[in-house]
DNA sequence: CCAAATCCCTGCGTGC
DNA sequence: TGCACGCAGGGATTTG
């Protein structure tokens, strides 16, 4: 569920708080997320000041002395928060970073989808290597309608799949992949190659301005999704067709119906009308 | 080579 | 009330 909104959010949230603090230990509460985790690893890599925290695609990046780095990604279910050290674990609470000051930063994940790893960086500032094969952030210039629409001619399928590779666009995931075709008035069923640049140009825009205004409302909370304070973001309010099926279209003279559809194994929501 | 299907995991809602 | 089942979806892996 966090996509790119939540997961700035979620940097947003943590930068005042654990920047500049001082990582003590860390404790696992089970041997795998995802991948498993190295607990011998993490205590020895993880520790010392958190010089800054850095978002790329849904990845969090800790940057701690030495060229080392925490990364963490949320999958579904992940979120942090910050608790005094004798505070009680939760259910689900996977990973604790002992802090100073008599706290601790403390990873939950109900369904276990998340990463936590350590990773050596060549150099400061410098990407992990395996996000190589990242695409663009689509925030920033160089995720424009040239790029995407030069993407898109080489895809036969169905659009709406393709806006959710990590390798074409980081960060948009399947929520925004809905609310940004609703918003650029193109149906998810078109087929990647028969989009024109025109249409591209909407398409990215849509995209940015989806991302951008649910950045600024503080993410969708669907279920389980927090901010580290615990509120809940309020994009949800906002949402266009995503968790709409039968009901009417919000667009202004739109009399279409939103409709469920499954594209590669996720729900797709989409305006029946407006939507070409 | 590309795209669709499957799997990982837990909680929740639904129908019987 | 309880149980089986489907669904939620990020992303790696498998299958077609």
């Amino acid at each position: 569920m966090p996509e790119l909104p939540e997961v700035e959010t979620i940097k947003n949230a943590l930068v005042p708080v654990i920047v500049g603090r001082k990582i003590l230990d860390v404790i696992t509460t089970v041997p795998t997320l995802r991948e498993p985790l190295n607990q011998k690893e993490l205590r020895k890599n993880i520790h010392g000041n958190v010089l800054a925290i850095r978002r790329r695609a849904k990845f969090l990046i800790f940057d701690l002395p030495g060229n080392n780095c925490l990364i963490a990604h949320l999958g579904m279910t992940g979120s942090f928060r910050v608790e005094p050290e004798k505070a009680p674990l939760l259910k689900h609470d996977r990973v604790v970073f002992l802090l100073d000051r008599n706290e601790k930063l403390i990873y939950n994940d109900i369904r276990r989808f998340g990463v936590i790893k350590n990773c050596k960086l060549s150099a400061p500032d410098k990407l992990p290597e395996e996000f190589a094969v990242f695409g663009p952030e689509p925030l920033e210039k160089n995720f424009n309608a040239r790029y995407l629409h030069e993407i898109l001619k080489r895809c036969k399928g169905p659009v709406k799949p393709f806006l959710m590779r990590q390798d074409i666009v980081v960060g948009v995931g399947n929520i925004y992949a809905s609310e940004s075709l609703f918003m650029a008035g193109i149906s998810p069923l078109r087929p990647g190659n028969e989009i024109t640049l025109e249409e591209c140009k909407s398409l990215c825009d849509s995209i940015k301005r989806v991302l951008r205004d649910s950045i600024k409302q503080g993410g969708t909370t669907i279920s389980d999704y927090r901010k580290p304070d615990g509120s809940e973001g309020k994009f949800v309010l906002r949402l266009k067709v995503y968790g709409r099926d039968g009901q009417e279209c919000k667009k202004a003279g739109c009399k279409g119906t939103i409709e469920k559809i499954r594209q590669g194994g996720r729900s797709t929501f989409y305006c029946n009308q407006c939507q070409r």
